[in-house]
RNA sequence: UGGGGCGUCGCCAAGCGGUAAGGCACUGGGUUUUGAUCUCAGCAUACGCAGGUUCGAAUCCUGCCGCCCCAGCCA
């Protein structure tokens, strides 16, 4: 973990905490637990909640579990196992040994069903999905309790022992926790706690079962079973805090985890659906679930964002009851800070214009020394080649500059970053008319030093056209184009909103040569861009950026508004 | 219309009866060979609304209003 993280904000839930370690509460232990479902990859989500359960553990000297909540292997496999591992691991939390599946307890589970029937609190229920659906009633309507609820200890004890022998098809029978059919709480109207899965090969059990506990008898036992002492959950599960007590309380268990609710993140122009997530892989809206523009952590990673970014980012946004809804801005600004202070300085002409120094003897190379960061004079120095001919950003000539217009100009002057200053002179055109190339001249007098007797305000980014590379930028935006995807109209879909423009691959950039030996994963800041990452399917002889986020652009801003 | 939650600046968020922290955003000034960074200043007489209790209320009481979640053999 880096140190420069800031120190922990507190929460409603630090302070339950406090409290109870005041009140002498668990002996003083704090144990959390992060218990994804591997159905998917990891989001921005699960990273609030991986900060919330490590953070404390880590702060309080407890303990944090990694535990798969597997019960469901339909849905389930071995990949997600791995790359939430992988995911939970990159963004800087360690469970030691103590990682988990649900599928651990499975026998355990199954013993504390047998007694829950023995006491008379749950029963095998024959009736069909459907049916089931019809006696639960409705919000405002009691149900009605099930034919079956009044079976006998025994018989209850036989035919659960055959549902776990595989004696019944899939649908055919369930088990029944016997609470109250009437209960406000619809998670109280004899929940399922174990139902029929035949043929589904689980990625820790295989074929061991052919039943399967449901997540709320399965939760509130694990936590139980691992000693956990605060279980920490989204406000969706609010309603089953009753039901967790529930069962924890009719089988008398030693340890009794104080289930806690706080609301989950919402992020703006971002989905964290899993099932929605999982529609963008399948429908191939994006390439995998680590596109750059995916709002999973293996998403972002590839994207560029440094971990220690997000979990700054979840620090920052806090951990309340309230309904939120977070700006993008808050993630960005995280992430530039971050990077500002370790992305080394590079230059890379994005959109490439010719410039040709008419008074630099043809052939002639300089070697200039450039600091790698302005304000870390520990990062070094690089050399850049000058030459005769060089690439601007297109952008950054204007035959006529607007209002404000501090970059080159027909007749005006300009800073080459880190070298010269230089006059544009004559402007040349292809036949169509387009600017292919302008001639300039240097003013050999400027080097690190400033003009005699003249301003010259405006600096850009160049580089060298015999020395520089040839690269692949692919400039990442959004992926969506409405701040909240998920609130479409009426027959509308959550696609309905993807940004056409949130991938724009640039082929034909020219980096600076000092760029030549970059690796995968390493962050730089293309200078007056933005901060840029090395993308994993990058080559030395096929180099590849992703674009991070760019950087603050204030004239973006100025030209906006004059429209 | 049953049950469970939530409502403090554009977005997050402190606050827990003593007179509205902080961050992001925004606005203006300074430094600057990145229109970046950094830096200085400004930015809620106001806490969903209406009453009440109190010397004093965002904080307590009452009543409204708005938003979110729950009727999977998903988690």
């Amino acid at each position: 973990m880096s140190s420069e993280d800031t120190t922990p904000a507190s929460n409603f839930i630090r302070n339950i905490i406090d409290a109870d370690l005041a009140a002498g509460k668990n002996q003083g232990k704090v144990a959390t637990r992060f218990p994804p479902e591997p159905n998917g990859y990891l989001h921005i989500g699960h990273a609030k909640s991986i900060c919330l359960n490590f953070g404390i553990a880590i702060d309080y000297q407890g303990t944090c579990n990694l535990r798969f909540d597997d019960t469901n292997p339909h849905k389930e496999n071995i990949e997600f196992v791995e790359a939430i591992q992988r995911d939970v691991r990159w963004l800087g939390y360690d469970w030691g040994d103590r990682l988990f599946y649900a599928s651990d307890y499975f026998e355990q589970l199954y013993d504390y069903a047998v007694q829950l029937i023995k006491k008379g609190k749950a029963y095998v229920c024959d009736l069909t999905p459907e049916q089931t659906r019809e006696y639960r009633g409705t919000l405002t309507e009691p149900g009605r309790d099930s034919p079956y609820r009044e079976r006998s200890v025994e018989e209850n004890l036989d035919l659960f022992a055959r549902m776990r022998a595989g004696e019944f098809a899939d649908g055919e029978r369930i088990l029944r926790a016997r609470i109250d059919m009437a209960s406000p709480n619809m998670n109280l109207r004899d929940p399922a706690i174990y139902r029929i899965r035949h043929g589904a090969v689980h990625h820790q059990t295989g074929e061991a079962w052919s039943i399967y506990p449901m997540y709320d008898f399965t939760h509130c036992l694990s936590d139980s079973i691992e000693g956990i002492t605060h279980s920490l959950c989204t406000l969706e599960f609010e309603d089953h805090r009753p039901l967790y007590d529930w069962f924890l309380d009719e089988l008398e268990v030693e340890c009794h985890p104080q289930q806690i609710e706080f609301s989950r993140l919402e992020l703006e122009y971002t989905i964290t659906s899993k099932r929605k997530l999982t529609q963008l892989v399948d429908e191939g809206h994006v390439e995998d679930w680590d596109d750059p523009r995916m709002p999973t952590i293996a998403g972002m990673r590839r994207r560029g964002y440094p971990p220690g970014a997000i979990r700054d980012f979840c620090e920052r946004i806090g951990v309340t009851k309230s309904g939120n809804n977070v700006e993008m801005g808050v993630l960005e600004n995280c992430v530039r800070e971050n990077l500002n202070v370790h992305a080394p300085r590079r230059m890379a002409v994005l959109h490439p214009l010719k410039v040709v120094i008419t008074n630099y003897p043809e052939g002639q190379v300089e070697e200039l020394q450039a600091a790698n960061h302005p304000q870390d004079e520990s990062m070094g120095t690089r050399t850049l080649p000058f030459a005769r001919e060089l690439y601007i950003e297109r952008e950054d000539f204007r035959e006529e500059a607007p209002k404000k217009f501090k970059r080159l100009v027909t007749g005006g002057e300009v800073r080459l970053r880190n070298a010269y200053v230089i006059r544009c002179d004559e402007v040349i055109r292809d036949s169509q008319g387009e600017i292919i190339e302008l001639r300039c001249s240097y003013d050999p007098e400027t080097l690190s030093k400033n003009p005699e007797g003249r301003k010259v305000k405006g600096v850009i980014h160049w580089v060298s056209a015999r020395h520089s590379i040839v690269a692949e930028v692919r400039l990442y935006d959004r992926l969506f184009s409405h701040p909240n995807p998920d609130s479409a109209k009426e027959g509308g879909e959550f696609t309905d909103y993807l940004n056409p423009e949130s991938l724009l691959t640039l082929t034909r950039c020219r980096l600076e040569p000092s760029l030549a030996d970059a690796r995968s994963g390493e962050q730089i800041q293309f200078e007056r861009e933005g901060y840029f990452c090395v993308d994993p399917d990058h080559r030395h002889d096929r180099p590849i950026f992703n674009r991070t986020v760019t950087l603050r652009d204030s004239w973006a801003r100025i030209e906006q508004k004059n429209g």
